[in-house]
RNA sequence: GCACGGGUAGCUCAGUGGUAGAGCGGCUGUUUUACACGCAGUUGGUCAGGGGUUCGAAUCCCUUCCCGUGUACCA
């Protein structure tokens, strides 16, 4: 009856050969692909495009995996589905990467050595080369992405929407260039956008300096700063016009140490009169406020900084050519050398840094584009009003926040990687154009300027700009500019976003803006903001910490599908994972329970017939269960709740199903068992598995895709792959059957499993937890028949059951109270009244316990007064049944002594 | 400073007003034919502290403390 070779079907589950054929067979069929003529009803994500410099780290994991359970799911309840992929050309990264390889030559080359247009094209070779390693990696964990479809934000399609979005933006106005204050990064030579800063605590120094009077050496006035270095830049001293200290010195001049020269004390509201000593040197070429105090009162810009941090001020000789921290210490010992640093004192604040580079920021005048955010409004009601729901909830605050206090984006980057900014200048006046302190669509208009999103006709008229676009100014168009009209007009809105909060400003708020302007509306209708995952000291994940674990040497320890569930079961919703490698090793743990609880089944050989009559109350129990299991997985992955989901399958599985269900059956499935019996437990144990793999692929793909084919359920059912294979309907699990048969059945089931237990613990409390000969007696209260008893005796582990009203147990014998009637574990000659004596007394003791404090609720009258009638009824109930095995307890006692 | 999230068993976390839970870990026993990646038993909690509402609070309100995140200012 059974075949030879599932005999000998390995005891543990080995993942890494049965991954891998699964994921060949999934793609090689053609599993993933995406029909825009479909009728089903459309289900799409875009995967947030990873670096294409990037690895694998556990956030894309997490993200992944979510994605793909989604994207499962959907198919499953017979959507069309497409999961589009791709990754990011990632200007500064990729660059970075690339320049240093040629760092790396001897002799050591540099991106202006080789040029632009070689430069661009080294990278392009690097991106076809190493490129896109994650790609193959997200493969790795089965990701059930359209592959076919897989984008890069500098396809050509791509930078034909990039180049259009951008000269739509700058016709209309929202796009100009202009000399502004920047965030500079003097490490990278670009500039930043804002939400590339930023702000971290730093330990400074602030330093008081004695600016001396012009009319009178002998005496100063006191100026606090943190920057000494670009003393030489300042064009004025500013106080608060209220500040009764300086009111007399108004309109007085001061003279600037370092690099001598009289400058104006001037009067301005936004001096702080508390902060430092009130007075405030105005450094408008390096400074954000100052440089509005400086436009405000018609000041020179002394720019004394080289763009890569470096001091440029021959007129001080000491300092110039210095680095600016250098500078900083120089500076501080001339001014202590000619007496004019009044002190020194630590002082924390804030200080930002590049994102990319990690460099402390150049607050710096800088010719740069901008863009005027397009359709805020329609972004912001989109998600007050619900339109576009954002998970957990609250995100929408920062969201709402950010979106009111938004600033111009500065969208020009100084790299050659990346799109480049489709402006032409006119040859004949490229020069002057280059300087102008404002250009837009005005000067298009007149000729000068050209914007297109083809190159001008006649090229040799005409000067491109030299920068190249923000990365995010590609990304922001990633839902729509991934797809052709075809694609668009079935999968366009997106059904869901999943992604880090991180990026909430950078992409997923412009990302709803660009929509509006220019998909016809919102890109994804709900957002899922993963958790971020940390170690277990609650750090961030980082290299330089070594604390993150390699994705890929998780998978080849444990599978892919281990390490989804482990961490699926981890990620809670809304705070911050903290990764556990333990996790990891209880999602391969599950993965062989289940591998070895399909073993079992298929050692059992043979199909079970169709249809079998629902047998005893443990079938029904359990399928009754498998009934629940259906609906707290729905009502789970609804709520993109994906640790409820993944807590609810493994506690399914594990307890009702194997530790209960299959050790009361197996006796079942025994030689010389009755085949009538038997078939009814193979097929109640063909239909929870098939069941159960069903709602367990989305989260565990491969051996549920594995098990579904081994046991011979992909040629009985549909004779597809699970994955394509509809999720079966609950609906008929329990057909025949009124609520009160299945109630009914779950009473006497968990009856009798409640009984097993209390079999277990005295048969643990006399260690005979391994003796298997011992016989139990239960005087029943609840009708109690053979079968039961069997069963009882099987879970027990016990020779047999014996049923008998009127027994009446030597002295001595254990014996509890339980569901099914008093139940007595007799000893035959084993009994040891002392021990039995002992447990009796402590069992009384935690009861007297309950029974106190319960009695105590119900004499309370304001509580039998107030609280509901169930509740009340409930507690006198639960008294009841205390005061009962108190009674059993007492007893027994007495016969012992 | 402001806003948001969190603090429950040694660890990771469930738990939206009615007997404090799970998994892991610890301890004890166990190689029994699906699984030692297992099985059975067991240990372990002032639900951060204080106050309030309520018959009843981990849960609702106030407050303090601690951790995390975002954001503003910072000479």
């Amino acid at each position: 009856m059974m075949p030879r070779a599932m005999r000998e079907l390995p005891k543990a589950y080995d993942p890494s050969a049965v991954e891998e054929k699964w994921q060949r067979h999934w793609q090689e069929k053609g599993c993933f692909h995406a029909d825009p003529h479909s009728q089903k009803q459309a289900y799409s994500i875009v995967m947030p495009p990873p670096n294409v410099t990037g690895v694998l780290h556990m956030g894309h994991v997490l993200n992944n995996t979510i994605q793909d359970i989604l994207a499962r799911r959907a198919r499953q309840e017979g959507k069309e589905v497409l999961w589009l992929p791709g990754t990011d050309h990632a200007g500064i990264a990729t660059q970075a990467r690339v320049e240093k390889e040629l760092s790396k030559k001897n002799p050591p080359r540099t991106r202006f050595d080789e040029g632009r247009e070689n430069f661009v094209k080294l990278v392009w070779a690097w991106k076809e080369e190493h490129g896109g390693i994650i790609i193959k990696q997200l493969k790795k964990l089965g990701c059930s992405c359209d592959w076919l479809r897989e984008r890069f934000t500098m396809d050509t399609q791509y930078a034909r929407w990039v180049a259009r979005v951008f000269t739509e933006l700058f016709n209309e106005g929202l796009i100009y260039r202009g000399l502004r204050m920047v965030n500079w990064d003097p490490v990278l030579l670009t500039a930043l956008s804002d939400e590339e800063v930023i702000m971290t605590p730093s330990k400074s120094k602030l330093y008081t300096i004695r600016y001396k009077l012009q009319e009178d050496p002998n005496r100063w006035l006191l100026v606090a700063t943190t920057r000494p270095e670009t003393i030489m830049a300042d064009v004025a001293v500013a106080v608060n016009p209220k500040d009764p200290r300086y009111s007399n010195l108004l309109g007085k001049k001061v003279i600037r140490p370092l690099c001598e020269a009289p400058i104006p004390i001037i009067a301005d509201e936004h001096v702080e009169i508390g902060f430092g000593t009130g007075a405030l040197k105005i450094t408008p070429a390096h400074d954000r406020v100052d440089f509005e105090v400086g436009v405000r009162f018609g000041l020179e810009i002394i720019d004394i900084l080289t763009p890569d941090g470096h001091i440029n001020c021959p007129e001080c000789p000491e300092l110039h050519g210095l680095d600016r921290f250098a500078a900083r210490e120089k500076s501080v010992e001339l001014l202590r050398n000619k007496e004019l640093l009044e002190k020194e004192e630590a002082y924390d604040n804030n200080v930002g840094v590049s994102q990319r580079s990690d460099a402390p920021i150049e607050p710096r005048l800088s010719m740069q584009w901008f863009l005027k955010y397009p359709c805020v409004q329609e972004a912001k009601e989109a998600v007050s009003r619900g339109d576009i729901t954002f998970r957990p909830a609250h995100w929408a605050k920062t969201y709402a926040h950010w979106l009111d206090s938004i600033q111009d984006w500065c969208i020009s980057r100084q790299l050659w990687w990346g799109h480049r900014i489709p402006v032409w200048y006119h040859k004949d006046m490229a020069t002057e154009l280059k300087e102008a302190p404002k250009l837009d669509a005005e000067d298009a208009a007149a000729g000068r300027i050209y914007v297109g999103e083809e190159p001008p006709n006649d090229p040799e008229n005409w000067v491109q700009d030299e920068d190249a676009l923000d990365t995010w100014f590609s990304s922001w168009l990633w839902p729509f500019a991934t797809m052709d009209d075809e694609c668009r007009s079935k999968f366009y809105p997106t059904t869901d976003l999943v992604t880090g909060p991180d990026i909430i400003f950078f992409w997923v708020s412009r990302m709803i803006m660009a929509g509006f302007r220019f998909a016809g509306g919102k890109p994804f209708s709900n957002v899922f903001f993963t958790s971020i995952v940390r170690d277990l000291q609650g750090r961030k994940m980082s290299k330089s910490l070594g604390n993150s674990p390699d994705p890929l040497d998780l998978i080849a320890r444990y599978g892919a599908d281990g390490l989804r569930f482990g961490l699926m079961r981890i990620a809670p919703t809304g705070t911050d994972v903290k990764f556990d490698e333990k996790q990891i090793e209880e999602g391969k743990n599950f993965a062989n329970k289940l591998y070895n609880a399909a073993r079992f089944r298929m050692m059992q050989g043979g199909a079970s017939s169709d249809p079998a009559p629902h047998f005893s109350p443990i079938h029904i129990d359990i399928l009754s269960k498998l009934k629940e299991l259906h609906a707290q997985v729905a009502d789970a992955l609804g709520k993109y709740e994906f640790n409820a989901c993944t807590q609810a399958l493994y506690s399914f599985f594990w307890n009702e199903y194997c530790s209960l269900f299959l050790e009361a059956v197996k006796n079942d499935l025994r030689e010389g068992a009755d085949p009538a019996v038997r078939n009814a437990t193979l097929h109640t144990i063909d239909t929870v598995l098939r069941h159960y793999l069903a709602l367990l692929a989305p989260i565990m793909p491969h051996i549920t895709e594995e098990l579904w084919e081994s046991l011979g359920y992909a040629a009985r059912y549909d004779n597809k792959p699970l994955m394509l294979t509809p999720l079966p309907s609950p609906d008929t699990l329990l057909s025949g059957l009124s609520e009160s048969d299945i109630s009914l059945a779950r009473a006497s089931a968990a009856a009798l499993y409640e009984t097993a237990n209390r079999a277990r613990n005295l048969k643990a409390e006399y260690n005979l937890a391994t003796n298997k000969n011992v016989r139990l007696v239960v005087k029943p209260m609840l009708p109690t028949d053979a079968d039961l008893a069997n069963r009882l005796a099987l879970l027990a582990g016990a020779k047999e059951t014996i049923v008998k009203k009127d027994y009446t147990a030597p002295r001595g014998t254990p014996t509890a109270l339980t569901p099914l009637g008093e139940l007595f574990l007799p000893l035959e000659g084993l009994v040891d009244v002392d021990a039995e004596r002992a447990r009796i007394s402590k069992e009384l003791d935690k009861i007297s316990k309950e029974i106190a404090r319960s009695q105590a609720k119900l004499d309370n009258e304001s509580f039998v007064k107030r609280a509901p009638s169930e509740v009340v009824q409930q507690e006198q109930e639960r008294l009841r049944e205390w005061k009962e095995k108190k009674e059993h307890l007492l007893t027994m006692q007495s016969a012992l002594s």
